[in-house]
DNA sequence: CTAGGGTTAG
C-alpha cells in the first residue's frame, strides 16, 4: 500500500476548495492508466478536485483506480465524497466509497468512520450502520451518539436507551448531542425522570437543545408543570426552545396558554418562524379565534409556501367556521399534500358542506394523490353527514382494496354515526360487534348519540354502561343514564348511578360558551353573572324568547335523551351559555357579521331549536362549534341537519 | 463527524 506523501497531503490542506480549477478533466486517470509506474499524484490530485467540485461520477472514477492501485486518500476529501453522496442519495457509491476504505485491512481514522456510520444513516440503512459501528475499534462519543440518534429516529426507543447503558458501560461520557438524541427516545416516565437527573448532575440541563428535548418530551407525556419548569428554569433561551414549550401546550390543547406564551416571547425580542406560527395557528384553532387567525395570517405571508404552515392555517380557518377564508387558502397553495386535502376534505364536511366535500375527494383522487387513513374519515364523515347511507358503505367496504386502508376505530365511529342517523340502530349495534379493534368509549358515545336522537332507551342504557366501563369519569353519561333511568320510572337504577357518582367524585363540567368581539373574548358559563353587560343581556333574551314564541318556539322541557352534556336545570333552560353568547353577540356585532360561538359541551336541543329560529328572525348566520361539530345556522336550517 | 421546535381524525 502506498501511502500519500506529506508534501501531498499539505497541499490538500492549504489548499482551499475554492481555488481549485473547475476544469478538471481525467487526462491525468488516462495517462495514469498507461504509465502506473509513476507517482500517482496527479490521479489524487483530480480526486480531490472532483471531491471539492461535489463531481461525483468522476470521483468516483478516480476513486475507482485509486483501489486498483491501492492508493488513499486523505480523510478530508472522503468525507467531502460521502456528503456528495449523501447530497445525490447514492447508495451504492456510498458503499463502494465503504470498501475502498477498509480494503486490505486497513482502519481509518475515527472520525471518518464517523462519517460512515452517518452516511448510512441517512440512507436508513441502519444494519449497515450498526455492522460498522461494530467493527471499529475505537468508538468516542460521536460514534456512540450517531447510533442512538439513529434509533430514536427510526423509534426504535429500547436500542436507543440500551445503547445509552453500554457507552456508559465502555467508559464514554456521553455529552449534549447524546442526551438531546436519547431524549428523543424515552417512552418511559421512568426513564425520563432518571435521564433528567443525570442531565442535571453533569450541568447539561443549561444546553438550548437538551433543553427543547426535554420540554418536548415533557410534552408528549402531558407533563405541561414539567415542561413549563424546564422552559422556565432556563437563563438564556433561543427560538426552538420558545417554539417546544408553546408547541407543547398547543398540542395538548391548553390553547390560552401558548398564546400566553407566544406574548410572552414576541415581548422577550424573539421573531416567530413558521414552526412558532404553526403553532400558535393550532391554538387558535382550538379555542376557535377567527380574529387572531387572522392576524397571525398576516404573518404567515412571509413565509408563503411553507405547506405545513398553510396546512395549520387551513384548519384554522375550517375549524373556525370559515370556509371562505379556508378555500382562499387552498386555492392559492402551489404545494399541497394528502394533509391539505385531508383537511379541506374534513373542513367542508364537518361545516356541513358534504357533497362539496365529496366534490374534493373525487378531484384528489383524479390528480392520483392517494388518500390515507384520515382522508377516508373525513369521507365517510361527509356521508353521514349528508345522509349518503349507500355511499358510506360503499367507501367503507371497499376502502381496503380501493386505498389499502384497514378501518380502525375512527372509521367505525363515522359509520355508527351514519347508520345512527338513518335510524338503522340495529346495524350500527352490528358494527360495534364485528369490530376487529375493541370499541373504546368514543365508539360507544356514536351509538349512545344516535340512540338519543332516535329515542331508543334499551340500546342507550347499553351503551351508555359501556362507555362507563371504559371512561368512568365521563360526567355527561351518568347524567344521561340517570335521567333514562327517572324517566322509566326506575328509582333504584338512579340512585345508583347518583352513588357511583359521588362514590367517584364525578362533577360535572358547567357550561360555558365564548365569542370574539374586537379581538376580545368574552365568556359566558352558566349560572355565571359576572359579565358586565348581563342584566341587559338577559332583558334581551327574554324579550327575544317572547318573539320567537309568536313565530312556534316552544322551549322544550324534555332532558330525556336531551341534556347529554350538563346543563340540566330546568329553571336555567333559557340562560344556557350559548343564548347568553348569542345575545351577546347580536348587541355587540354589527348587522351582517357571522356570529361564531364556541362550547364546551355540546348544544342541547332546546338551544338549537332557539338559535335556528333566531337566525330566521333576525336574518343573522349564526355559527356555534362544539367539542366534535359544527353548527351553520342560516334561514331557520342548521347545516347539522338537526342530528349531532 | 453526533443533537432540539410545526399540519389532518379522535
Amino acid at each position: 500500500m502506498k501511502t500519500i506523501s506529506s508534501k501531498v497531503v499539505k497541499k490538500f490542506i492549504t489548499k482551499p476548495p475554492s481555488s481549485l480549477s473547475s476544469t478538471a478533466s481525467l487526462t491525468s486517470i488516462a495517462s495514469f492508466n498507461v504509465s502506473n509506474n509513476a507517482f500517482p499524484s496527479s490521479l489524487l490530485d483530480d480526486f480531490t478536485k472532483f471531491c471539492y467540485q461535489r463531481d461525483l461520477p468522476r470521483a468516483m472514477q478516480a476513486l475507482e483506480l485509486m483501489h486498483t492501485h491501492c492508493i488513499r486518500a486523505d480523510c478530508i476529501t472522503y468525507s467531502e465524497l460521502i456528503k456528495c453522496c449523501l447530497a445525490r442519495r447514492a447508495i451504492q457509491h456510498g458503499k463502494r466509497i465503504h470498501v475502498h476504505l477498509f480494503s486490505n485491512g486497513h482502519v481509518p481514522k475515527t472520525f471518518l468512520i464517523n462519517i460512515l456510520i452517518n452516511m448510512y444513516v441517512k440512507f436508513g440503512l441502519l444494519h449497515d450502520a450498526q455492522d460498522v459501528f461494530d467493527k471499529m475499534p475505537d468508538r468516542n462519543v460521536v460514534s456512540w451518539t450517531t447510533m442512538i440518534s439513529a434509533y430514536s429516529a427510526a423509534k426504535l426507543n429500547d436500542k436507543a436507551l440500551e445503547f445509552l447503558v453500554l457507552m456508559l458501560r465502555e467508559g464514554v461520557r456521553p455529552n449534549m448531542f447524546t442526551y438531546s438524541s436519547v431524549l428523543r427516545a424515552c417512552d418511559g416516565l421512568f426513564n425520563l425522570r432518571q435521564l433528567h437527573c443525570c442531565i442535571i448532575k453533569i450541568g447539561l440541563d443549561s444546553d438550548v437543545f437538551v433543553r427543547s428535548a426535554l420540554i418536548d418530551v415533557y410534552s408528549r407525556w402531558g407533563e405541561l408543570e414539567n415542561a413549563l419548569r424546564v422552559f422556565d428554569e432556563m437563563a438564556t433561551g433561543d427560538l426552538v426552545v420558545w417554539s417546544s414549550i408553546i408547541a407543547g401546550f398547543a398540542q395538548n390543547s391548553d390553547g390560552d396558554e401558548a398564546l400566553r406564551l407566544f406574548k410572552r416571547m414576541k415581548r422577550a425580542g424573539f421573531l416567530a418562524q413558521q414552526t412558532t406560527l404553526t403553532s400558535v395557528l393550532r391554538a387558535c384553532t382550538g379555542l376557535a379565534l377567527l380574529e387572531l387567525g387572522r392576524q397571525v395570517h398576516v404573518h404567515v405571508l412571509k413565509y408563503d409556501q411553507d405547506l405545513i404552515l398553510n396546512n395549520a392555517l387551513l384548519d384554522m380557518y375550517c375549524k373556525c367556521g370559515s370556509l371562505e377564508d379556508a378555500n382562499a387558502v387552498f386555492v392559492r397553495m402551489v404545494e399541497k399534500d394528502v394533509i391539505s386535502w385531508s383537511t379541506m376534505i374534513a373542513g367542508l364536511a364537518q361545516n356541513g358542506y358534504s357533497k362539496e366535500a365529496l366534490k374534493l375527494f373525487e378531484s384528489m383522487k383524479v390528480l392520483g394523490i392517494k388518500p390515507n387513513y384520515v382522508t377516508i374519515v373525513g369521507v365517510l364523515f361527509a356521508c353521514s353527514h349528508a345522509g349518503l347511507v349507500e355511499e358510506g358503505l360503499y367507501y367503507f367496504h371497499s376502502m381496503k382494496e380501493l386505498f389499502e386502508i384497514d378501518p380502525g376505530r375512527e372509521h367505525y365511529g363515522c359509520m355508527i354515526d351514519l347508520l345512527g342517523r338513518a335510524g338503522r340502530l340495529s346495524e350500527a349495534l352490528d358494527l360495534i360487534n364485528e369490530m376487529e379493534c375493541e370499541p373504546d368509549a368514543v365508539t360507544w358515545r356514536a351509538l349512545l348519540n344516535a340512540c338519543r336522537v332516535h329515542r331508543n332507551v334499551d340500546v342507550a342504557i347499553h351503551a351508555a354502561k359501556q362507555i362507563l366501563r371504559l371512561d368512568p369519569q365521563d360526567a355527561g353519561t351518568y347524567v344521561l343514564l340517570s335521567n333514562i333511568y327517572a324517566n322509566t320510572q326506575r328509582w333504584n337504577d338512579v340512585a345508583e348511578v347518583r352513588r357511583a357518582m359521588t362514590y367517584r367524585g364525578i362533577k360535572k363540567e358547567p357550561g360555558c360558551s365564548w365569542i370574539e368581539v374586537s379581538k376580545q373574548i368574552h365568556a359566558f358559563i352558566l349560572g355565571d353573572r359576572s359579565h358586565p353587560q348581563i342584566s341587559e343581556i338577559n332583558i334581551q333574551l327574554n324579550q327575544l324568547i317572547y318573539k320567537l314564541m309568536g313565530v312556534g318556539y316552544v322551549p322544550d322541557t324534555n332532558f330525556v335523551l336531551q341534556d347529554l352534556e350538563g346543563e340540566q336545570m330546568q329553571d336555567s333552560l333559557r340562560y344556557h351559555s350559548e343564548k347568553l353568547a348569542i345575545v351577546f353577540g347580536l348587541m355587540s356585532l354589527p348587522r351582517g357579521q357571522t356570529i361564531r360561538i364556541r362550547k364546551n359541551l355540546r348544544i342541547c336541543g332546546d338551544c338549537h331549536l332557539f338559535t335556528k329560529l333566531l337566525a330566521k328572525m333576525e336574518q343573522r348566520i349564526i355559527v356555534i362549534r362544539d367539542p366534535v361539530r359544527y353548527h351553520h345556522f342560516q334561514d331557520g336550517l342548521c347545516s347539522c341537519g338537526d342530528f349531532w
